[in-house]
DNA sequence: TATCAACACTATATCGTTTTCGTAAAATAT
DNA sequence: ATATTTTACGAAAACGATATAGTGTTGATA
């Protein structure tokens, strides 16, 4: 059974497709009698429009295209069921584009998804985007006219709208605590600058050891390298990790910016034989699996990614259903939460 | 800049849109001249044709609809990431939908990309989709012509393509190794009967020890009822584990169906005083994130969720690039691999 | 009886492409 | 010089749906 058009019911009925269009919409123009007819076989041989020539007819696809770094990845799974949901809620449907952390792969895929696929863009952009500095494919997809919304990794440069993750103020946030709790050594593991949260919340560490007039030294920073952030080097990582805390033994606080360096500097402390929390008190960012199942349990920042998505999506479809309010645009932060665990007990 | 079509372009130029699209197309039929102008204006306006106009000419979207029950999830993002690899290297997107493991959302998901959305799907259905046992959306597509292939959580009674993770013989594999490390006790954390994968490794474990002639109790199974699995009810979930381990102390082996559960066991075991893995020792299915950072490390077995992707994804877009090779369906088996950590060491 | 409105439809253009078919003009053959 | 074949392009249909603008038939009104 071949999918069913309104000239094939048109033909079956004997009708023109207006008429049977019109009747499915239960147009006045038509008769009650005719009317019935065709509503009556279009149900029976589950008659659906297409969405194809709908999208091609109206010029807009209800679609709404997600280009994400990497999909194994609690924060952005997070982001997009948040994005799924409202997207669904409004008759949205959502397209998921991957960059890979790859340049080459998020102009790519943007340009497949810009040429009449979709409505509009909610995207991430990938660790080398942010490396290259290059944002062309960004600026011409807004200049045709097709709005974009950025999340979590934003470009200053672009002007668009942006949900982000209140980076500063979550690290500084988290550090503080360490020092309420009575931390006086905090290290912190981080990414090197080129890496916007990372940065962001280097700031956010770095300034609440400032408000609190406490002496801050480079020697309590480590910043570890891309590369190693792959599946394989895990082994590299925990190596440098370890030597880290190794050299820095008055450490009584880490501050790590993902969940999984988080995770590392538990086992790392265990394995060198520093207490934790007694000893040495850990929190890490974002809430992910892995915090609550760490030994001892991971205090985290939490990032509330579902509610980014969900702003994110509504602040794209309003764009995309209201093309008038154009410019003037607004970037949102979504607050972060300290969850306090086991790492921080004291 | 507003999208350029061909026919701007051919108003632009004063040609007719036909010597436009072949000119593109670098077509015989037209002049040189011609085609080089034609070509360097769409070339410097940067033109790309409509996706949609293609798609509804065509009548094929070079789309594949990809449902999952859920998406902050190790393993279906595997998957994902695998489908998308595959699909984007032959010039398909992928449209993620999710059921949130619910029957109406995955029928109205499906009712609306199946109308001319998307050129076939990939599935794996919800569990309430195979608690009610309603499969009409899933024959119905079939029937209209539109190639699914589904995955891991598959559906007798549907004749597609299908590709599953080894359920049975990872469970069994996991079990013979509990027994080789010397176990004698082993028990297992499983969901109810109708969840199909909890179903099939309920049955591995079973086998195995029948394989090695072990006496098997009732009373070393523990099936956790659905309810519990959401976020909110951990404290339920690690009640219902702790009780279970309690009751039964002569347990030297456990063996849980998801890494959630093996992750619980280890942590309940911990507090009441069973060392892992010098008096229990623990596996898990699945490799996620949380294995390799438990304590101990977890041995789990690992389903290569991309790689079963990947082959979902080549078959589809073979069913659908080909559709005379029509029913003689296949089902294909991704090999599990034992992946021992900590928790089974001696 | 001529005029006009109401009714119930149908024809047609449109969205952006591709493709088949048709056709002037130029080039070649006879 | 006439017939024939290329060359180089344009017209039009098609994909599926919607919306605007007709159109033929009634029935009512002046």
């Amino acid at each position: 059974m071949q999918k069913l058009t309104l000239k094939k019911i048109a033909r079956e009925l004997d009708v023109s497709i207006s008429t049977v269009s019109k009747s499915l919409k239960d147009s006045p123009e038509i008769g009650e009698e005719t009317k019935q007819k065709v509503q009556a076989f279009a149900k029976l041989y589950n008659y659906r429009p297409n969405n194809i020539a709908l999208s091609l007819k109206n010029q807009k696809t209800k679609t709404i295209g997600v280009i994400v770094p990497e999909i194994v990845h609690h924060f952005f799974t997070t982001v997009i069921k948040g994005i799924e949901s409202v997207a669904n809620a409004r008759g949205y449907t959502v397209i998921v584009g991957l960059s890979n952390e790859s340049f080459e792969k998020e102009v790519t895929n943007m340009d497949k998804l810009a040429n009449g696929s979709i409505d509009g863009f909610i995207l991430s952009v990938s660790k080398e985007t942010q490396l290259k500095k290059d944002y062309h494919h960004l600026s011409e997809t807004i200049d045709q006219g097709m709005p974009i919304v950025m999340f979590d990794r934003t470009i200053n440069e672009i002007a668009c709208d942006k949900v982000i993750v209140d980076d500063t103020e979550g690290a500084k946030k988290a550090v503080k605590a360490l020092l309420q709790k009575g931390c006086k050594q905090i290290g912190i593991i981080t990414t090197p600058d080129h890496v916007n949260v990372g940065r962001l919340r280097t700031a956010g560490y770095k300034l609440a050891l400032e408000e609190e007039g406490i002496h801050f030294s480079e020697d309590n920073i480590l910043r570890i390298e891309d590369e190693l952030n792959e599946e394989a080097s895990f082994q590299g990582l925990y190596q440098i990790i370890e030597s880290f805390l190794k050299k820095q033994k008055d450490l009584d606080g880490v501050f790590a910016v993902n969940e999984t360096y988080a995770a590392i500097v538990l086992r790392a402390l265990r394995n060198i034989g520093r207490e934790v929390p007694k000893e040495v008190k850990v929190i890490g960012f974002t809430d992910g699996v892995l915090s609550r199942f760490t030994t001892p349990s991971l205090t985290t920042v939490s990032q509330h990614g579902e509610q980014l998505g969900q702003k994110a999506a509504d602040l794209l479809i309003d764009r995309v259903e209201n093309e008038l309010l154009d410019p003037p645009y607004d970037t949102f932060t979504i607050e972060t939460e300290l969850i306090e665990r086991e790492s921080t007990e004291n």
